[in-house]
DNA sequence: TTTAAAACACTGGTATGACCAGTAATTTAA
DNA sequence: TTAAATTACTGGTCATACCAGTGTTTTAAA
């Protein structure tokens, strides 16, 4: 895209790419040392070493000092690198999640605090709708569930910025966490816990008390921030 | 993650990767030439184009031959479609400006929370200078210096997220109130409490009183709102 | 004076060779 | 036989030189 075509690195990056999308070099296999492979593609070593790392930044193969570089699984085409470059970022800086979780704090709480000002009938109709399909003890809590009971606080509040700037710092975070995520929800201790807050959250809108919603709201969120960080730190991959 | 604790490389492309999260580097600026780079970290410029490498591989800076490397626009994909639909409810609903400014205040007061606590020596130094500019009395109230002190507070928040989000806000804002936003600035008695506020938020930061600070700036935009409104309201075309 | 060409001073891109630092197999000495 | 030392790989880093684009400045011609 860059310099793919015009650059020896941006060319033998493609190369090695193809190769191991063709299968040349399948999964767990160790490719040449870098100076085999400058001898082999008549390129420096320092091309190679700049590709070899480029691959790596994509995920394509490990390198460990004195080893060699081996190819990982890839289950994903080439097209795959359009992802956000904020992705990248989340997982080596774990702090920016926590950024982002309380830049959340601020706004749902708020949301919630206008939520339990503004609600029409309607919504509460539908904020209540969607907190059963919640709450229902028997059936599983999943992504779709959770986000939709939030999503539904947050249109409740009857402001379109907060609303945008919300599903903006949803789609972030669901990219952050989607590895982790799984291991969260299947907690059953944490289920129960994020089904209280909810809980209080549900019916502090209700019954039209905004001090309590953003409370619950603020604690909610805290919540989910702590156990995401417990995860993150015993989560070596 | 992989060796970013062990390798040079590793190391600096964590450090890159923080100055560009805490808008050190914001969006669109210029890096240093490898040459300087190599100086500056003490690194060889090797290692800093492997550095540079792997960020352009994930997306957060692009590299042209011959002129330099650029931060790109982290949030880019998202802002268009951020920005497009609700520039036009500006026009037409009024009250889209309060709920922008709103969002605002929560957000910016944090922000100015946030930066009681965590503003470096730089920052302050940094955030004084914008200050300086800002509060002699001789000088013009302008759109430049007025957003430039309060960017500068929310980047001593040192919250990646928050900057981003408000930058949104306020290109947002800009184009909300760029019609009666001259009507506002030219009243001298708004100029003179704008200035008083943003004094109140200045000392209450450099003094590393955060709840001042967050009272100080919920205090000022709610003005804001108010005045805007004042002008909305007597301003039909 | 104006203007187009040439020189210059940057930028990143590539090549080489040397050396450091891990790893693992081989050799050596106990 | 076994444990330690050697050796030969691996990637990681450094320094230097040069190539290749880009932009500005200078220069020389019109």
């Amino acid at each position: 895209m860059t310099n793919s075509n015009t650059s020896a690195t941006g060319k033998l990056v493609y190369q090695l790419e193809e190769m191991i999308l063709e299968g040349v070099w399948r999964p767990n296999h160790k490719l040449p040392s870098e100076r085999r492979l400058a001898q082999r593609f008549g390129y420096s070593r320092t091309v190679i070493r700049e590709a070899l790392r480029q691959l790596q930044a994509k995920g394509l193969i490990i390198t460990h000092q004195g080893i060699g570089s081996y190819v990982v699984e890839v289950f994903h085409s080439i097209e795959e690198e359009f992802i956000d470059p904020l992705v990248h970022l989340f997982d080596s800086h774990e702090r920016t999640l926590f950024d982002l979780l309380d830049v959340r704090e601020q706004l749902e709480s708020h949301a919630a605090f206008l939520a339990a000002q503004r609600a029409t009938q309607t919504d509460l109709y539908q904020l209540t709708q969607a907190y059963e399909r919640l709450a229902s003890p028997d059936t599983e809590l999943t992504m779709d569930t959770y986000f939709n009971f939030h999503h539904m606080v947050i249109l409740c509040s009857h402001n379109p910025i907060l609303v945008q700037t919300l599903c903006q710092l949803k789609a972030l975070l669901c990219k952050a966490i989607q590895t982790c995520l799984p291991l969260l929800i299947q907690d059953a201790e944490v289920q129960n816990q994020v089904r209280s807050q909810q809980q209080q959250m549900y019916e502090a809108i209700v019954q039209r008390d905004p001090v309590a919603a953003r409370r619950a709201t603020k604690t909610h969120i805290r919540f989910v921030s702590h156990h995401v960080h417990s995860v993150k730190k015993s989560n070596f991959y």
